[in-house]
DNA sequence: GTATATGCAAAGGGTTTGCACGGTT
DNA sequence: AACCGTGCAAACCCTTTGCATATAC
């Protein structure tokens, strides 16, 4: 009752020759399962139930995952980095430099910028691999 | 010949009961002469011409510039922080992903994403202090 | 059987902190 | 004279790496 499609995770490992092993699979569910997964939090969440993990191998799994492209990890600025299965990451993570809360929004948003930016500097903008910094609702308005 | 406005560094530490330190005003020149400033680069930069001065004294005199106002920071990603004089900060970062070249494009290309996001989420962005991820002209056309 | 992943422990880079001394106010 | 800033060294957090063992193929 994970959710987690056991099949593409199989296959997207093998197509580039690496092993299918059950941390890999933990992991893979831990981040299908979390909201900004950083690496520790991963490694407490696969502990809890099946407890011997290490960090290293939570580092060495995402790494391998994210080559297999099946999660990515976005930077949220002074916090440590995130993961997202790649299927639930299409959307721009704004962090409050004030309280710290990160919230979304759609990269519909940003279709403007990144056609803009592209026009203006020849650059083409991923908005989802960096976090945006400013000022969330409650904070901004002097709460 | 340095070119920094040397008033307005004495004043807006003295507003805020901060000292005027030389160490703090070379640690300023130096951020308005260097490009994108890392504290690595301006401890280099200020030890070539006046030896002594240690990494921890510039993280704190950053730290203060900031608090007074007088320099700001960026989050590059995965690098460090990079230190701007406040009257240079007005533009965005683009960071090449694949070569690490750093861009930059006016802050005016974002005005529309940032009213779009506070009228979407009620998020007021600052563009500026971290830098967007993406390919760049040469990187992205397959060069 | 062979190559790749794992666990453990140690090292690494960037940043922060404690404390005594020195400089600014 | 009082307080803040500095230098030095140690600690800190996040991440990477080396090496022997275990596991997937």
């Amino acid at each position: 009752m994970t959710g987690v499609p056991r099949e593409q995770f199989e296959s997207r490992l093998r197509e580039r020759g690496m092993r299918v092993t059950s941390q890999r699979f933990q992991i893979y569910s831990a981040v299908n399962r979390l909201q900004h997964a950083t690496p520790e939090a991963i490694l407490r969440e696969v502990d809890a139930e099946s407890p011997g993990l290490t960090l290293s191998t939570v580092y060495r799994a995402l790494e391998a995952l994210e080559a297999a492209s099946l999660v990515t990890h976005t930077h949220l600025g002074h916090a440590p980095l995130t993961y997202h299965a790649v299927q639930d990451h299409a959307h721009i993570h704004l962090v409050c430099e004030k309280c710290g809360t990160v919230v979304s929004a759609s990269v519909d948003v940003a279709t403007e910028l990144r056609a803009r930016i592209r026009d203006d500097v020849g650059f083409d903008i991923d908005p989802t691999h960096m976090a945006m910094a400013g000022l969330c609702a409650s904070c901004g308005t002097g709460n």
